[in-house]
DNA sequence: GACCATCTTGACCATTTGGTCAAGATAGCA
DNA sequence: TGCTATCTTGACCAAATGGTCAAGATGGTC
């Protein structure tokens, strides 16, 4: 229910000009060997242009980026790059799919069962380790709502919308109990994406602000705890 | 010292391609006419391009806007805009000027004899202000980030670290006096700034996520009191 | 080994786009 | 009324770029 679109299918939805049709890639036992079997091959060169793609499509945008460097950057040559995506648009697509799954698994911790505060440190331990370790992603999505979300708008007033109201009713749910001091639950959301995202789509302001050439591990430890600091305490809970 | 540039000598410095040379331009008294004088026109003219500029590089990013847009929304052929501006990428900067100066006017309120609610609920009204009457203004910037600053990585790490290491000490006085709980002033205004652009930079996000076409004031009005809630009593202050 | 589906790649093309040019129009001034 | 500097614009160009093609290579299977 996390993950909106499965590795497999993605790649399915994405193929290029003479994959196997109907009933193909069975689950059947894989090739004896380990070597580039023809299934291999397709996995691991759509894995090496997505990685590729979401690098680019980060720095440069889906506009500045050129079919042309992602093939390059996965060191394939880029007609290679359209047979197994038919355009860049289509790439794009299946870049923001994988993307989209990471964003909705963080909120994991938010249950009504748990520690307010536990949760939230958690949640907000969760997005910035996201931040961390994959500021490609996040700048892609940020690039991509900046713009006015074209190619996720449905993403975002579906399943995302139906998560975040989920997730509303649980805080809302716990300052009825009295469990955290009052607040717009969905404001909270925002404010919590903002302040943890802002480390991986605005790094490059950040480390100048801070005279750093680039953020490290300790920077984004200190800003996580300041966040959930912040937090914590604007719910009045202990921190 | 706010202002980075002032409106003339940036549009001197992106000066078409006969342009007064010298010291054109004197503060002689105007023509006596109202109609449309040479300064006039090019003032005008200049206004409307920078505007248009803005809206379309804040839509479509950099790479994404063509001159040729900017033209028709500013109403004037494209060789007319090559005219005022010799470059996209000059035009790009002129409008970069122009908000990296709002950017840093917000700051205004903070100051060491300022209450700290006071001056810091101001800072947050000020900054969705901003949000909510220059989204695109904002985005222009966050795109500007989001892609590793190129153009303005200089004034990141120049006026902008001066002025931010200046307010980080107003903060840090506060905080030795009692004034205010301690947090670290560097990141509490990078969750500042992140929490009130993201309602221009991912608007789009937001209202899709409250059920909504667009954002209208109520819901800038909420989420400027949330904001300020949270930080305010992340502070330890009197909401 | 023969046949087929999948994969690879150099060469190529149509379109888009930033930017130019040169001729003409217009304001300001003596 | 000329004369000059500034402004305007249709036509044009070179480079970049998304995407195609067709021929060849390679793995899989009988």
């Amino acid at each position: 229910m996390v993950k909106m679109v499965k590795r497999a299918s993605r790649a399915e939805l994405s193929l290029g000009r003479g994959p196997a049709k109907g009933r193909a890639r069975r689950a059947g036992p894989p090739p004896a060997n380990n070597r580039a079997s023809k299934q291999t091959i397709r996995c691991e060169n759509v894995a090496r242009i997505l990685e590729a793609a979401e690098a680019v499509f980060a720095t440069k945008g889906f506009s500045g980026a050129t079919t042309a460097e992602i093939a390059t950057r996965a060191g394939i040559p880029k007609p290679n790059l359209h047979y197994y995506f038919r355009t860049k648009q289509a790439l794009y697509r299946a870049v923001l799919d994988d993307i989209l799954a990471l964003w909705l698994d963080a909120t994991a911790s938010i249950v009504a069962e748990a520690e307010p505060a536990d949760a939230l440190r958690r949640y907000i331990e969760a997005k910035m380790a996201y931040s961390r370790t994959r500021p490609f992603a996040s700048k892609v999505f940020a690039n991509e709502l900046l713009h006015g979300a074209p190619a996720v708008k449905g993403f975002l007033g579906g399943a995302m919308k139906r998560l975040v109201d989920d997730k509303a009713k649980v805080i809302e749910g716990w300052i009825t109990a009295g469990r955290i001091a009052p607040i717009d639950p969905y404001h909270l959301f925002f404010v919590l994406w903002a302040a943890t995202q802002t480390y991986a789509d605005f790094d490059c302001q950040i480390a100048a602000v801070l005279g750093k050439k680039k953020l490290g591990p300790t920077d984004f430890d200190r800003a996580g705890e300041t966040v959930a600091t912040l937090i914590l305490r604007g719910l009045r809970l202990k921190v």
